[in-house]
DNA sequence: CTTGACCTTCCAACGATGGGAACCCCTACA
DNA sequence: TGTAGGGGTTCCCATCGTTGGAAGGTCAAG
């Protein structure tokens, strides 16, 4: 089946299944004479496998490894639950950060009149931030440069992009 | 003071401040005669302004926003109110749908072992997942999709990534 | 006068995804 | 058999915020 068709049955976008032919997520397909993509039963049920996964937001080099796995019928299952804990730990760690900034958020637009007059607690709190709390502490390493080393992988400089 | 004192005193890295005037989120600020940046006592401030509403995770566009409702001195306050709720609610959809995807998977890392053998429900679940719950409906527009529309803001399609 | 720390501009990269151009291919229909 | 259309193909560009680095100019202290 081509491209499209498995776009429809894996609900991975084409675009998407040839971005990770291109940087060796899912290895090379063959091709119809005329140079088109075929695809079979079981590799849609490696796109659904990555659909799923990212879903649960895992990142493209976790889905790697955890493809490796799903292939390798002696795994341990102790190394996907450790790629799995490691996930929920970036999720919980993100969430905390983003329910700080809307917990702060909430305090201060309840403390905003929200009418005519000029007069605003939230900009005045971003004018000069009045530490009441746990939000923005200085002496956290701050949730912007978290945030970055949350995307880093270890993915090495590599100018096309492939994994490993 | 040069880029690198402003960037101290700001908490905003120089390269930052050099981005942030790039764009236009705040004005070219004077030279000395060989060509260095010059900042005063209201441009660090306006820069903390910036890395307080960055680390409340505002995006660059709505804090151009805020900018000019705070330079605004007869701004009304239902409008930066407005802006803080609207982030509020995208933060708020944000953590519930990574809630989601942590409460999926941390029944899906009690369920497994975790040890030597190869039968693990975390990749069973890849393969083919048990829809127990809420989590990954088809139905809602998948929240990668929603993921990308909180980032793209109605920014226009100009080379240089300028602010309107 | 040299050295090192700073500044300048410009280019590229990250991650995951979409848009679009230019071009080739396949099928159905007149 | 010609053609229209809806696929496929490759390649480049854009997003968003941030950092890294190269090549070169400047400044202050030794």
């Amino acid at each position: 089946m081509n491209i499209g068709e498995a776009a429809r049955r894996s609900g991975v976008s084409a675009k998407m299944i040839r971005y990770y032919e291109q940087i060796g997520l899912i290895p090379s397909v063959g091709r119809t004479e005329s140079g088109y993509r075929d695809y079979g039963a079981s590799d849609i049920h490696m796109l659904r496998f990555i659909r799923r996964a990212r879903d649960l937001g895992f990142s493209t080099a976790e889905i790697n490894e955890l493809l490796q796995l799903w292939r390798d019928r002696s795994r341990r299952s102790g190394d996907v639950k450790r790629i799995a804990l490691a996930h929920i730990t970036n999720l919980r760690q993100r969430i905390a950060e983003m329910e700080e900034m809307a917990a702060a958020l909430e305090h201060l637009a309840e403390c905003c009149a929200g009418d005519e007059r000029p007069d605003c607690p939230i900009l005045t709190d971003l004018e000069s931030p009045t530490e009441m709390g746990e939000e923005a502490r200085p002496s956290k390493p701050s949730p912007r440069a978290f945030r970055r080393s949350l995307q880093r992988g270890q993915a090495s400089r590599n100018t096309k992009g492939n994994l490993a």
